[in-house]
DNA sequence: TTATATTAGTTTACACATCAACTAGTTTTA
DNA sequence: TAAAACTAGTTGATGTGTAAACTAATATAA
């Protein structure tokens, strides 16, 4: 059944080019005692002060309950705080700490240099036409959820 | 930073369209009992009978360790048996007991639907082009691993 | 042949993810 | 305005993934 195969060979090949780039960043942040999630944490932070847990957990594409519990370490941890919303009582709103802060710019600086590095080995004519399917794929399938 | 931004973007299409394709074969699965690693085993234990861990630990792009967990329990119900291997006693064979047979041609047989159904909300044309850069970035990013 | 290195699979400790049930504020509506 | 429905965040149970240290069997090599 023609379908399967090509469905088996795209869903392969999306999961290993993910994984891949997964591990390299991994790898890149360890340098910093940081997991992936931590750090995109305090890159939307950073570019969201005072963001509450479900705009930031849909930025990260997980659950709020998981947003909790990696939020609290990183407060315990002193990266971050977060303080009432008092116009809504039940919400708090995030904001880095200044050794968040300091974190993320070290972090980031590097970073840079890490992507361009990662990019130069791409055609970047290739990498637009596929960030455009990409792109409409994820269209469809949000469109198309069960 | 232009490399940055279309990084970013296309980090974020892929993990979202693996995250729905995920999500929609987790839904299809819970129907059976099923999470997909389960189901990927059964499907390439099926296709490969007698197996050993590691070459199925390489079809399931994940770790030898986390393959251990997930077979054993599915051992204790009953969906797998394995078997020593007598030139080599450290390995063992892996094979899909009747019941795990039967649950496989059961699932399998929807499975089908669903995957026509899935592919039937795209263009052809689009897919192969987006598999077949896929194949391309997959492959650049196995020989520019770190 | 014995010592050394390698390999298959296991285990431990950890990070991260989900779902579903929960608490406590807020909004709706009757 | 009091009851009902909803919403933000928390918690508990569970599943899946990793890395690294481990055991036991096998292969290499002195």
């Amino acid at each position: 059944m023609v379908n399967v195969d090509l469905y088996r060979k795209l869903y392969g090949s999306i999961k290993s080019i993910f994984l891949h780039i997964d591990n390299q960043e991994k790898e890149f942040l360890s340098k910093f005692d940081l997991t992936i999630t931590r750090f995109y944490i305090l890159t939307h932070v950073n570019n969201n002060p005072g963001i509450n847990y479900i705009d930031l957990s849909e930025l990260l594409l997980c659950t709020k309950g998981n947003t909790t519990r990696i939020v609290s370490a990183m407060q315990s941890e002193g990266l971050l705080v977060r303080r009432i919303n008092p116009g809504d009582r039940r919400s708090y709103h995030l904001y880095l700490t200044e050794r968040g802060e300091d974190l993320f710019e070290e972090v980031h600086a590097e970073y840079l240099g890490y992507i361009n590095e990662l990019m130069s080995n791409f055609n970047e004519e290739k990498l637009n036409t596929y960030a455009k399917i990409s792109t409409q794929i994820e269209k469809v399938l949000e469109s198309s959820q069960i």
